[in-house]
DNA sequence: AAGGCAGTTGCGAATGGATTGCAACAAGCT
DNA sequence: AGCTTGTTGCAATCCATTCGCAACTGCCTT
């Protein structure tokens, strides 16, 4: 899904682990320790993760969390619209918290990501939506391109 | 690689088929059947295809030509500068001339892909260039968002 | 026209990221 | 405690792409 520039911010505010599971209840799903155990590990950094280092976090704790539970979870915490994932080039893609969704971009060369102020987009976003009636959603796939030192 | 925006035109100018044959054989290398037939392919309807795409019609007139030799073959041509290749959204990657590369809006709904024309990118592009030393390279990943039927 | 170096190809197997079917399991209602 | 229904572990699968390798062939040289 993503957060289109602009969107309504959620219903309930959401700013710990506990709140998320509540939300969880309320939409019908349960409390299970990966669930708790990969809540925690976002939040405890708001960074950018793939599947795969959230399941070593998780997997340090309860070791036979699997892999598969990982990305059922991260599926569902994106339909609740509390994390996002976005595509940060080739590789895999990763997840973080829908709050702190931001633009990226990297480079084709080093495959460094640079966070890019949302603020560089709005006059982009203002034209798609006025001459082509698209609402871009510029977390969603990064901007390639050539940093600094890759010139 | 891509073309940022901006960049060099290629030194020889490339409109044909034998053309690009002739850069192939001044870069070392040898002008084979399934090197001609993806050409061909590939100026015959300068849209997007996916390597799967080219292979079918490759196929059709030399059927044993592997998808490996396809994936090979545009590999080198991107080298060359002659193709490019784009990610619009999931699924597999297009490629097209490099001489008809452009942006692309893709609705993360229905999948639609809408041609952007680069110029909506110039501000950006400057901007990035300015702020943060950044080349942005728009084509080879699309803008994801919701399309005019799919808001 | 023949020979030979080096670029190419077909094939199958392997990779990496992500998804799925299924039977066993467990959260939390009553 | 019992039951319903959501969840999990596991293995198998998918898809796009890449790779190793032996056989092959373009094309330069003689």
């Amino acid at each position: 899904m993503g957060v289109p520039l602009g969107a309504d911010p959620p219903r309930h505010d959401i700013s710990t682990v506990d709140d998320v599971l509540v939300l969880v209840r309320e939409s019908g799903g349960r409390v299970t320790i990966s669930r708790r155990l990969l809540l925690e590990a976002i939040f405890d950094d708001p960074g950018h993760h793939s599947a795969e280092d959230l399941a070593a976090i998780v997997q340090a704790k309860a070791p036979d969390v699997h892999l598969s539970t990982i990305y059922r979870n991260l599926e569902e915490l994106e339909r609740l619209g509390v994390v996002v994932h976005s595509h940060l080039g080739h590789g895999p893609a990763t997840y973080h918290l829908a709050a702190s969704a931001h633009c990226h971009f990297v480079c084709e060369h080093c495959g460094a990501a640079v966070k890019a102020p949302d603020e560089l987009f709005v006059n982009l976003a203002a034209r798609a939506q006025k001459e082509f009636g698209f609402t871009i959603d510029p977390h969603h796939f990064s901007i390639f391109g050539r940093c600094r030192n890759c010139q």
